[in-house]
DNA sequence: GGAGCCATGTAATGGGTTACATGATTAG
DNA sequence: CTAATCATGTAACCCATTACATGGCTCC
């Protein structure tokens, strides 16, 4: 059992979900494509901490929508006794600022806007998610509300860093716009 | 030719080093261990990217140290004017947040209060990093100013929202100190 | 006397991406 | 008519961690 086995449990804990929803519902907190999650779910029904039912739709591939079993819900009760894994960041943008003095420094100012691009990007969906969650009458769990604000607080600081990081470059370099 | 390889460069396009160096340099931002880097070094070096002397110490083990060649400069120039791939974030702890219904919220609150006691670390080493580097009458490259700033910015925000976090819990469950 | 740092390397295993494979439906 | 979404799976490859291996020096 590895740690994102005790993911796809977990997020079947709170509701019986297809590996295709699976996988759309952890990306944007656990990086892993289907061709990793398929293998593992069918490993996790074969010990029993999952069950699954085949669900046949008109106008949709078939899929199979899977369970956690109350085997499955100890597991996770033990998992989430231990110490969580360090967090884990690879940015190439860093190793790229390395070498910032190597070549040319338009280049860097192009990577920054990027990532100025994508930062903005991921905020406003954790913004917009959080926004909808308050509009319905159902509100989210406690943990959705604390994992968009988690996604919230990590994108906004990533924005406010790359804008000043362009200002750091300005101030040094002979402006070349960009 | 992979990322953690443009990596190793980027960092001898600022000074020569060792192995042993360059594992520590690259580990706050792109965690690897030795014996990772060690034959990606050996590769660089058979490929002609960079050169390498021994240097004989007393006291201390012997050390290769590594210089960067023009084909190194080159590649490097290649690769900093490319896209950077996004950004990797796995963090244990939010899929553990996913299932804090099951089970003890007593052990949430744990994990929450070491993330604050690691973020906080982490936030006071790249802050120390920075002080250090004013005192210096040798200011730090353009490139180290950013990516210390990165990580304040980083650890501070990680910090904010793990301790908003732990109020969350306290308004919604039974104060149970820990 | 034991832990930790310095310093290098290899081997085995596990984790993750890319590519291969299929195929119907819908939106632009 | 092309791209995207839904939906599942396997195989090959690359990336990363853990473990094996060695050994002197220093600090407590």
């Amino acid at each position: 059992m590895n740690t994102l086995s005790y993911g796809l449990l977990s997020l079947l804990s709170n509701a019986s979900n297809s590996g295709y929803d699976l996988m759309l519902k952890l990306q944007p907190f656990w990086p892993a494509k289907h061709s990793q999650i398929y293998p593992l779910l069918a490993q996790l029904d074969q010990d029993g901490y999952v069950v699954h039912e085949l669900v046949v739709q008109k106008d949709k591939p078939d899929k199979k929508v899977y369970s956690i079993t109350e085997k499955g819900r100890e597991a996770l009760r033990a998992w989430l006794a231990k110490p969580a894994d360090e967090p884990v960041h690879r940015d190439e943008l860093t190793l790229k600022l390395y070498c910032l003095h190597e070549g040319d420094i338009a280049d860097i100012r192009k990577l920054l806007h990027v990532r100025i691009e994508y930062s903005r990007d991921r905020m406003l969906w954790m913004h917009g998610k959080i926004e909808a969650y308050a509009r319905q009458e159902q509100p989210p769990t406690l943990a959705v509300q604390l994992l968009m604000q988690k996604g919230l607080f990590h994108f906004q600081s990533d924005l406010a860093w790359a804008e000043w990081a362009l200002l750091q470059l300005a101030d040094r370099q002979p402006k070349q716009d960009n």
